[in-house]
DNA sequence: GGCCGCATGTAATCTGTTACATGATTCT
DNA sequence: AGAATCATGTAACAGATTACATGCGGCC
């Protein structure tokens, strides 16, 4: 069992913190709009694959309880190794730009689940983050800018700006609480 | 043959505009890092596969040219039909903001070689896109707050905030001819 | 009778990444 | 002798999307 980098499919063992459930259930919180649907659309095919996943990493166990007149349920229930796996996620700021767009929107729902000092943290780390992509993107466009590449400068341009407002927005994000 | 909705992969017919080119010289145009390789990266390996599909699709055809003490070069000649798919693909807007970071910047590369016209145009239909996104945005942002929806209403405060990145960097790129 | 909700999955497909395979010449 | 450049690809694996398969109960 390869040591699969932390990923998205770590924050479905989040709503089982609280108590054990079936995948129908996750499904259905999941696929609320008003809350973490907003962020993350996941079918349910692919959840149940992803549960099994995270049962043979030994981060669920599964327990089954028959229902009269509906199909029986399955019931994942979160080990001590699902516990750490998702504590080390949720708390780990994300590596990439791109991955603010859902992981971290998802991390940060978690996250403010586990209390307010939590999401604090988090947001915290992530802005320290952000704050080194964008030292990085200004000392490139920089160079660009000097070296007369103009399309060089469109393109870090364009990102500098998607920095930018990754940060004001968890600046701003920290500052409302 | 399915009429595959127009992908990244239709930038490569751009290389051939000018002149048949083999696929290692379509490479390290495509790896100068001070143009289009800021934007896009492709390994080798991939752009023989990709080069191969539009071959397939009947955008390009081959010549093979032997060399002296070197290996044989395959030449890519545009047809007809991959002009006509390139043309259409590089004046398309891309239909999400996600898709900016990497097929809008590459489309723009491709626009700029073909003239400041096809450029100019390009921009006001991809800001035109973008404005409509915010006004969308905008309006889904109000009712989430209005419901009091913490978590949605900070998603999409995100999502509000980079696509404002977006607007602002279109206007800035046709403000600078 | 047909669709929706409950509840579970498997399979096919597409895309993307990484590794592997080959072979000559030139540079250090 | 070993590494880099030129030049072509195939294959394996990982991830995501979509389609398919099953079965009961209740509602219109």
């Amino acid at each position: 069992m390869r040591h699969a980098s932390l990923s998205i499919e770590h924050a479905l063992l989040g709503f089982l913190r609280q108590e054990p459930k079936h995948g129908y259930a996750i499904h259905q919180e999941l696929s609320d709009a008003g809350s973490i649907g907003s962020a993350w659309r996941l079918p349910l095919s692919q959840l149940y694959t992803l549960l099994g996943k995270l049962e043979n990493a030994g981060y669920l166990t599964t327990t089954t309880e028959p229902q009269e007149n509906k199909p029986p349920r399955k019931l994942f229930h979160l080990t001590d190794q699902g516990e750490i796996a998702f504590l080390t996620w949720v708390q780990e700021p994300v590596r990439h730009g791109r991955s603010l767009r859902l992981e971290f929107l998802v991390k940060l729902y978690f996250a403010r689940l586990e209390g307010a000092g939590m999401a604090t943290s988090l947001l915290a780390a992530q802005r320290k983050k952000c704050q080194q992509w964008l030292v990085k993107e200004q000392a490139i466009l920089d160079r660009e800018a000097a070296s007369g590449r103009e399309y060089g400068r469109l393109v870090h341009q364009f990102r500098f700006g998607q920095i930018q407002a990754m940060l004001s927005w968890l600046e701003q994000c920290e500052a409302t609480p």
